[in-house]
DNA sequence: GATTTCACGTA
DNA sequence: CGTACGTGAAATCC
């Protein structure tokens, strides 16, 4: 066992108790690399990113949001849930006073804990980890806890692989979050420059610019009115009076009437500048792009619904215009790779459908099912997606008859998802992630379809996840030895970051990695994967 | 001051 | 009435 508070690193396991100077230290004289680290959270030892290359690890709170679903994970809901007592009330957030440093080795330490019948109150915190004995109890209670789950977890499919890959994903998000994307600042801020106009001087110059960026749509207003362009009522007002009545403002209405009406054109113009201008503009820029010209964000190893990873600083809704800004530092190459339809060869694995099994082994999975289906590549795809997402309007209908004649067991699981989820109850993933679900007995129709849907979607989506962590998680290790580090992760798509004399090398790892990852995770299901893999120096450079 | 609505970026 | 997320501006609710 190991606990590591205040800059203080202590050790203590069957052999006695040692002290070191620093986390360093430890790494240097204790065997880390032969045992799966424990920890209430990875943020709690995110410090350790600096000194360890951790292997293996358990991290009690990933684990909990993988075994009861949502994105309680505070030691409090932890400890309930792993003793399957009713889970308290959310704390109110008490900002630690400094972040605990401390973990347990999972082979070392057999002793019991104290018989705790409820977490101490306090506990976890750092004032009382500063007591010594604690410590001790708070490392014991970590290892308790993490084989309660694992005994939670050997009941339900597929065993403890989710749980190490859960935690290693939160370990991963630690990385991301220290290792940053290499941007070239120069293209980026010519690229805010072009949308958003120059960097202000000062306040009166940010109006200046914002006027005049404004002033584009109020050249085609009625009678030049200088109508708030940010007020949607005014906007709707302002395009009413010029005979376009619409629902509301959103882009996806307004388009038919773009081509012709100046004003609409020349506002959805004005919406993408204003997009860039305000949330990736040169205040985004300033905020999260460091002197180092990597652009950091606070990462998630899994959201509250399905357990996609989650971004924040715009890392996962960077426009396409600025992509190009995204680029390798000198003396290094981006490995670009994308999973190519994930979602239905995902289907074909979590229902067990032999014939959607069938189709995978195409690399264009909806050219196979076209074929199958007797339409067209476009209609196959829509079909596809509907029945994946719960469409139930639009031009499917015809196409999804024929889906549920071809693919049975797997149309056949997503409605058992959807089912589930309109009645109420909550569904899991094929790798065992509880997905929650919120109902009331008053609940509308509507409202249930509407559940129906999510759930529908979260047993593919959540699934998918599931791969893409594995994925990930394999290409990390894979490149390491090359100096190579993953540096975005976009839920079917990866960015790797490595010196250029390896990336040949690093782009063969990351196909490799897909066939190991696939075939643990499926189980060795004879459905096929793809990844569409490059070698680049921009996130903006097209495919080969 | 905190929460909700609208809008839009990505997959 | 296709799913999920994060972000910002304005409106709305205390």
């Amino acid at each position: 066992m190991v606990v590591a508070t205040d800059g203080r690193t202590t050790v203590a396991d069957d052999d006695g108790v040692r002290h070191y100077a620093s986390p360093a230290d430890l790494h240097t004289a204790e065997q880390l690399d032969s045992v799966r680290l424990v920890w209430w959270s990875a943020r709690d030892v995110r410090a350790l990113v600096e000194v360890l290359s951790v292997q293996r690890c358990w991290d009690l709170a990933a684990v909990n949001r993988l075994i009861h679903g949502g994105a309680r994970d505070d030691a409090g809901a932890v400890w309930a849930v792993a003793h399957a007592m009713t889970v308290p009330p959310p704390p109110r957030e008490s900002p630690r006073t400094t972040a605990p440093d401390l973990f347990a080795l999972d082979n070392s330490c057999a002793a019991p804990i104290r018989p705790w019948e409820q977490l101490p109150p306090g506990a976890g915190s750092a004032t009382w980890l500063a007591e010594p004995d604690n410590r001790e109890q708070w490392a014991r209670a970590a290892l308790h806890v993490s084989r309660l789950q694992a005994q939670i977890l050997h009941e339900r499919s597929p065993g403890l692989q989710s749980a190490y890959s859960e935690s290693g994903a939160a370990w991963l998000c630690i990385e991301l979050s220290a290792e940053g994307l290499p941007v070239d600042r120069p293209v980026l801020e010519t690229l805010i420059e072009s949308a958003a106009g120059p960097r202000p001087l000062d306040e009166a110059d940010a109006l200046r610019i914002r006027r005049q960026r404004d002033g584009s749509v109020w050249r085609h207003t009625p009678r030049g009115r200088e109508v708030d362009l940010r007020n949607p009522s005014a906007v709707r007002e302002m395009l009413r009076q010029s005979g376009i009545v619409v629902e509301d403002t959103r882009a996806w209405h307004l388009e038919p009437y773009r081509a012709g009406s100046p004003l609409v054109d020349a506002l959805l113009t004005w919406r993408k500048a204003e997009r860039i201008a305000t949330t990736y503009g040169w205040h985004w820029l300033d905020r999260f792009v460091g002197p180092d010209d990597r652009l950091r964000g606070e990462w998630e190893a899994s959201d509250g619904g399905a357990g996609r990873m989650t971004a924040g600083s715009g890392l996962h809704s960077l426009p396409t215009p600025l992509r190009p800004g995204v680029a390798a530092a000198d003396g290094h190459v981006l490995v670009r790779a994308d999973l190519g339809q994930i979602e239905p060869r995902v289907l074909a694995v979590v229902a067990r459908d032999r014939a959607l099994a069938q189709a995978t082994r195409q690399d264009d999975l909806y050219a196979g099912v076209a074929a199958e289906l007797g339409v067209e590549r476009p209609t196959a795809k829509i079909a596809m997606l509907a029945a994946m997402y719960g469409q139930t309007s639009g031009t499917a209908g015809q196409a999804l008859a024929r889906l549920e004649r071809a693919y049975p067991v797997a149309m056949g699981y997503l409605q058992q998802a959807a089912l589930q989820g309109e009645q109420g109850e909550d569904v899991f993933t094929y790798g065992g992630r509880r997905v929650p679900v919120t109902a009331n007995p008053d609940d509308q129709l509507a409202t249930m379809r509407a559940r129906g849907r999510f759930t529908r979607n979260a047993v593919v989506q959540g699934a998918a996840a599931e791969l893409f962590k594995a994925w990930a998680l394999t290409v990390r290790s894979a490149v390491r030895p090359m100096g190579g580090r993953v540096v975005l992760c976009l839920h079917d798509e990866l960015l790797v970051h490595v010196p250029e004399a390896h990336g040949e090398a690093a782009a063969a790892a990351v196909d490799q990695a897909l066939d190991d990852a696939a075939r643990r995770w499926s189980g060795g299901a004879p459905v096929r994967f793809v990844s569409d893999t490059s070698v680049i120096r921009r996130w903006s450079e097209a495919k080969p």
